[in-house]
DNA sequence: TCCTTTATGTCAAACGTTTGACATGTCAAA
DNA sequence: TTTGACATGTCAAACGTTTGACATAAAGGA
């Protein structure tokens, strides 16, 4: 790969001139600027960024931190991601946790070796003490790890009550709510919350099912479902935490004749594009998944620049009502 | 951050003696080791990988470029490829092309610039010559750019034969074929060779509907699938490209009141997870994802090695027949 | 006693770039 | 004629790490 040095030589000039045209600093004739770029592209130069980075000690990298982004959800919030990140000149290390502690601590150490500028945390198995000593710029998803640490995450009550009470409203007589493990102390608890008061201010028969501890194991979806079902045959109302639950009820109640929605009701959670597959479309509610890529890059960007951020960063949720309800 | 100056400091030893207990070089006692490692962890030491890659010319960077990872097909095949990446020490930087040539090509500079070890190709919308003077080493997904440049695909031809035969087998009368876009030159239309084989052989009706130029816009299939059963209301077998296409082919089926499978047998393509989700569930072509990911990186780390790679790469594809069948 | 092995140290160069300090021009305006 | 803006150059240090060359010294065996 040629480096500067080669620039320099071929364009006649100094390197010191040649990254003054790189960097825009100083004063360059536009003939000088003319054969150094001339020689940049006979050369196919590109500057080393890991020479630069070292120097700056800036390395525009974001380390992104999530359980599996081939999960829709995660996915989708990825791709956003990447998106906002590459329009503001960053450059995304995609990091799959699995869930899992232990990978999840390599991850972090991993991204502080490659000394990345911030970290977009999307998983969250550790406890919050060893979050709080990271002393890298963080965002986190959905959990709230301490006062100077920022979050983002959506109105999950809001949603939990416009789900529940979508439910009530339709007559919906003994509902169930399947939502993740709530011993990880995610905000995503409060969809929980939400939906505990709501049917219980409504007197209606409820269940709560947990989902596996080790998160997004689809086989297990199945399984659960079915024997949710089974022992509840009076369900007429599922409020699942993701959309892909919510498509398993779906696809459980059709087997077992149970036509949605008019015998069992069903509505999801974060409108994936898969929701839009089912027949009938998932009723779900909306995250703005986009607006949470846009806030999690602006977030980091403001931390870079030493400009203050907000800790608290709660976006709006809305119910879109589609066919399973 | 520490340096390895300040942990030789703490550990009261020099920096060379630091840095041969870090790369496992030289003599070292167990005393001094046990003190660097001490020290170490004291400052939260983590070894600055830049100043390192800049040294070693070599980043331990892998560069994904894809269309989106959003779609379920790139989601799981990124993280295959991210999981394999991790086993063997790489890190894997995500760039989603859109399917846009003028990002495609920026993404492929940033990528240069950031000194990746290499680059996996999953978007191919440049021509053939650009990808050729690229000098990084790469590995391409079904599409084949050189004989010197590694591909990776399924073998196409057998999983279009497997599908329209099974539909033919089943007594299909009139098939359709949903296909990416033609022009793009993609070893996928291996299976359009094949269904035409096959359809033209067996002397039913047939059809082929080519998907937007650029690519996966999820809006444009329902349209798409509702004017081609309109204008074709005799269609008897459908044959998608996708499963996300398969799964908007039996939702317009179910819409308009047919049933799948008696009426309208439906054959996917990829088996990604969502393929499991419709009901009843998509038979499908499955491709080896897992397997895809694996070789990826293994074909790159080959390279990175010096080391003879084989440039023809076709996994093997599987029929996975279930309920639209 | 001498040689080897083990253990650690010092020193400097290298990776590719940026940046500041400073020198040396040319050219035009005051 | 002087001044200042413009243009370019030289030189060296810095970012954090690795590595080779070389020195030193203790411990152990022959």
């Amino acid at each position: 790969m040629a480096t500067i040095h080669d620039v320099a030589l071929k364009a006649g000039v100094s390197v010191t001139t040649v990254s003054r045209v790189l960097n825009n600093r100083g004063y360059i004739s536009e003939t000088t600027r003319g054969k150094v770029y001339g020689a940049m592209s006979e050369l196919n130069y590109q500057p080393n960024e890991l020479a630069r980075s070292l120097l700056r000690k800036q390395s525009n990298l974001l380390g992104l931190i999530i359980p599996d982004v081939s999960h829709p959800f995660f996915a989708k919030l990825a791709e956003r991601i990447e998106y906002y990140a590459d329009q503001e000149g960053y450059k995304i290390l995609l990091c799959n946790s699995q869930m899992n502690p232990a990978k999840e601590r390599d991850y972090i150490d991993m991204l502080k070796r490659s000394r990345v500028d911030g970290i977009i945390m999307g998983s969250h198995t550790l406890d919050i003490g060893e979050y709080r000593n990271l002393h890298s710029r963080l965002v986190t998803f959905d959990r709230k790890i301490g006062e100077d640490i920022p979050y983002l995450s959506s109105d999950n009550y809001r949603g939990g009550k416009l789900a529940t009470e979508l439910l009530l409203s339709k007559g919906c007589r003994k509902i169930a709510h399947i939502c993740g493990n709530l011993e990880l102390d995610m905000l995503s608890q409060r969809r929980t919350d939400a939906f505990l008061d709501a049917v219980r201010k409504a007197g209606v028969e409820y269940l709560i099912v947990q989902t596996e501890m080790n998160g997004l194991d689809e086989a297990r979806y199945r399984g659960l479902l079915q024997s949710l079902l089974e022992a509840h045959p009076d369900i007429d109302g599922i409020f699942a935490t993701s959309d892909v639950i919510a498509a398993y009820a779906l696809k459980e109640c059709i087997r077992t004749g149970r036509s949605v929605p008019e015998d069992v009701r069903i509505v999801g959670y974060d409108d994936v594009s898969a929701a839009r597959w089912a027949t009938p479309e998932l009723t779900t509610i909306r995250q703005p998944i986009d607006g949470f890529g846009r806030e999690a890059v602006r977030l980091l960007r403001m931390q870079i620049e030493g400009r203050p951020v907000s800790n608290q960063n709660e976006l709006a949720v809305e119910l879109v009502e589609r066919g399973t309800t």
